[in-house]
DNA sequence: TGGGCGATTCGCT
DNA sequence: GCGAATCGCCCAC
């Protein structure tokens, strides 16, 4: 199973985010198959990049291929991979997995064993495979992290993004066609 | 199936 | 001070 390179992020998020869905992301081992993905370009008025370099998110301002983390609603962590070149400030957002690999410890962390919720929204699956601010920066070729790249074609589907009040009508977030493990349905 | 709400931290104006 | 790339729980339909 081919592991991705940085190289693989140093292009568009446009076309990186939706090559993401159907590869695999493990996390010491723990995670699943990427089902659910938003993009964030730094023109785009949503993206935390859009009003030019703070402390918090500098990593989005440096070389592609590695982890941004951030602390949404001062309770969750979310996960995102940095893409194009340096400079260019943007990022895909992790939001949905499907559980394949450290399904014990998965469900320890969201104490549930309900599989479909172990992973279905962008603060549950940080908390699933325990991604932290201490991850902010971290390149996403080397351990902890381990990206593996799809290997049969898949369905991707696209639609606007979840939880924003900037730009919403963009379609820029990617999902499994049919997936049960989005964190919502994808309207036709 | 979908809407309303509270929790809770911190970056930024 | 404001409000956010969310979640879980409760309720109505």
């Amino acid at each position: 199973m081919p592991r991705l390179r940085k190289s693989f992020f140093n292009r568009s998020v446009h076309e990186v985010a939706p090559e993401l869905i159907g590869a695999t992301l493990l996390f010491n081992a723990v995670g699943g198959v990427i089902v659910e993905v938003e993009a964030y370009h730094h023109t785009d008025p949503a993206a935390h990049s859009y009003g030019g370099q703070t402390p918090r998110n500098a990593v989005m301002f440096g070389p592609p291929g590695y982890a941004y983390v951030y602390r949404s609603y001062g309770i969750h962590w979310c996960l995102n991979f940095v893409c194009e070149r340096a400079g260019s400030a943007s990022a895909v957002l992790l939001r949905a997995l499907a559980p394949t690999e450290g399904l014990a410890m998965m469900q320890r962390r969201r104490r549930t064993a309900d599989v479909r919720a172990l992973c279905s929204g962008p603060g549950k699956l940080t908390e699933a495979l325990g991604v932290t601010q201490a991850h902010n920066g971290l390149a996403l070729d080397a351990a902890p992290f381990e990206l593996q790249a799809r290997e049969e074609d898949v369905e991707v589907v696209a639609g606007p993004r979840i939880g924003i009040t900037k730009a919403v009508a963009l379609p820029w977030r990617y999902g499994l066609k049919g997936s049960r493990f989005l964190s919502k349905p994808f309207r036709p």
